[in-house]
RNA sequence: GGCGCGGUAGCCAAGUGGUAAGGCAGAGGUCUGCAAAACCUUUAUUCGCGGGUUCGAAUCCCGCCCGCGCCUCCA
């Protein structure tokens, strides 16, 4: 079946193919950069890199836009506070950003793109929407007025026309004409940065940024669109509400939506203060393939609880998939060609893809791959694993981790050379010939200590990094 | 109150009408000079609870209980 994702804004699971056929064109919503993003983020972002990469898998070109969110009040109040200007202080946490992505193997988007380098063009943006009518001023601020837009709670199928019972509102935005409509321009305060426009001077509101820069490099209907949950509700409702008042085309075709990574059963978050950075990880000895497979293990659309025990979990299933991939490439196998085994590669490479297919349920995916390698090695050991089934089994693998990218290991700093390992195990063989194995044992303990693991098996002497 | 997700073994988790994938942990075993490694076997008569539909339900319908998210900045 082909590749379908389930789409916010129908509430369905839809087909997907590029409106063009072949290029898909997606934003997705990047960081704010006034702090180190936490996993919880990562876990989003982590998701839209396994968009990415079966979205090529499947033969479409990509462009691919990610925003850096790199001016809004948090910001403002912390660059102020420490006598900075907005670059000085957001380009240290962009920069973080973009290493922590790496260590996590986050392909960089095709181009990333910041608010502050697009002012003129979302003034631009709000000048034609006051053009349509849409907007109203108030105090120097300008704002949308959501009742000029009928479809204004589409994307999270609210209907806005009744009041909010329960519902908690901003009690300080006297200023607006209705509690829901939001604001595109704010107005300059005393004492913090702002731009002369021709709206006189302030800043962008939030929203207004990634309509803008979403229709600047990929056109006036994406193919696709992705954030947290949490995005949908103001702001993706919001980026609808001005894209499509602007060019009365439809904004994006498909909306995904990645849920929440929890710690302790709630939302991990800056504001709740119960959220661990990828440095915290990595600090406490993680490897960062773990915290990837970790986020990556579980479908994007099923809250995901964060725990230790979690993170433990997932290096010992990398293990498990490093372990078989050792053994195809280290161990001898009887010439010929198993029929069964070449059938059972095929099964699971088509339930591999088919997983990811739908909606990218990742955990149905992995369960083709591991049910694979225990029959794999189960054959082996029976002998009837032949040289000529190693290339099936090579290209499960191969296209596991074009996705899961989880395979090689990630080399600690003042870890041991390949070359200084052979060496070493080299005189190890030779000790153990010799029937020298306290020797032996002494070179295997200080390899350990190294982060080495040296397995001893029929066809000889093989490690691995742990 | 509205909208949305979810409740499957000790933990994580797939499965949306045909008789419970997979991972981790635990327990046994194989191999090995030894082994911390590797590999194998094993672990839910049962899917939050109660009714109903059906030859057949974890899967559909009705009612209930519980957890989480959004409705305010938020991935």
């Amino acid at each position: 079946m082909a590749l379908r994702f389930y789409n916010t804004l129908t509430q369905r699971l839809e087909e997907f193919r590029p409106l063009d056929g072949h290029t898909v064109r997606m934003y997705t919503c990047g960081p704010t950069v006034y702090h180190y993003v936490h996993i919880g983020n990562f876990r989003t972002f982590s998701f839209q890199d396994v968009l990415r990469r079966v979205l090529r898998m499947r033969g479409w070109k990509l462009f691919h836009v990610m925003n850096i969110t790199d001016v809004d009040d948090k910001i403002i109040r912390n660059a102020v506070a420490e006598g900075k200007s907005l670059r000085e202080y957001t380009a240290p946490y962009t920069e973080a950003f973009l290493e922590d992505a790496a260590k996590l193997r986050l392909e960089r988007p095709e181009k990333l793109v910041f608010a502050t380098d697009h002012i003129p063009d979302m003034v631009e943006a709000i000048r034609r929407l006051a053009e349509r009518q849409h907007t109203y001023e108030s105090e120097g601020s300008v704002y949308f007025r959501i009742s000029s837009f009928p479809e204004y709670g589409k994307l999270s199928h609210t209907n806005f026309s009744g009041n909010l019972a329960g519902a908690r509102v901003d009690v300080d935005e006297y200023e607006k004409a209705d509690a829901r409509d939001f604001v595109l321009w704010k107005a300059r305060k005393p004492g913090e940065p702002y731009w002369d426009t021709p709206l006189g001077p302030g800043r962008p509101g939030w929203h207004i940024e990634c309509s803008v820069m979403a229709m600047k490099y990929l056109g006036e209907t994406i193919d696709i669109h992705t954030g947290g949950v949490d995005l949908i509700f103001p702001h993706h409702e919001n980026e609808i509400a001005q894209s499509e008042c602007i060019t009365g085309k439809p904004f994006a075709r498909f909306w995904l939506h990645a849920e929440h990574l929890m710690v302790e059963g709630q939302k991990m978050s800056k504001s709740l203060g119960n959220f661990y950075t990828l440095r915290d990880i990595l600090a406490r000895g993680w490897a960062p393939e773990a915290i990837r497979y970790l986020l990556i293990s579980a479908p994007y659309r099923k809250q995901l609880n964060f725990t230790f025990d979690g993170l433990k979990a997932a290096a010992s299933a990398i293990e498990r998939l490093r372990n078989f991939q050792t053994r195809l490439e280290t161990e001898r196998f009887d010439p010929g060609i198993d029929e069964d085994q070449e059938q059972r590669a095929a099964k699971a490479l088509a339930d591999y893809h088919e997983g990811l297919d739908d909606d990218l349920n990742t955990a149905d995916a992995l369960g083709a791959v591991f049910e694979f390698i225990r029959e794999t090695n189960i054959a082996m050991d029976q002998g009837r694993f032949r040289a000529g089934n190693v290339a099936s089994a090579k290209k499960l693998l191969g296209d596991f981790d074009l996705v899961f990218d989880v395979l090689r290991p990630t080399l600690a700093e003042g870890a041991l050379s390949d070359e200084e390992v052979e060496a070493l195990l080299k005189e190890r063989t030779e000790a153990k010939k010799a029937r020298d194995f306290a020797r032996a044992d002494q070179i295997r303990a200080m390899l350990l200590e190294k982060g080495i693991v040296v397995e001893d098996t029929r066809d000889g002497v093989r490690w691995k990094r742990r």
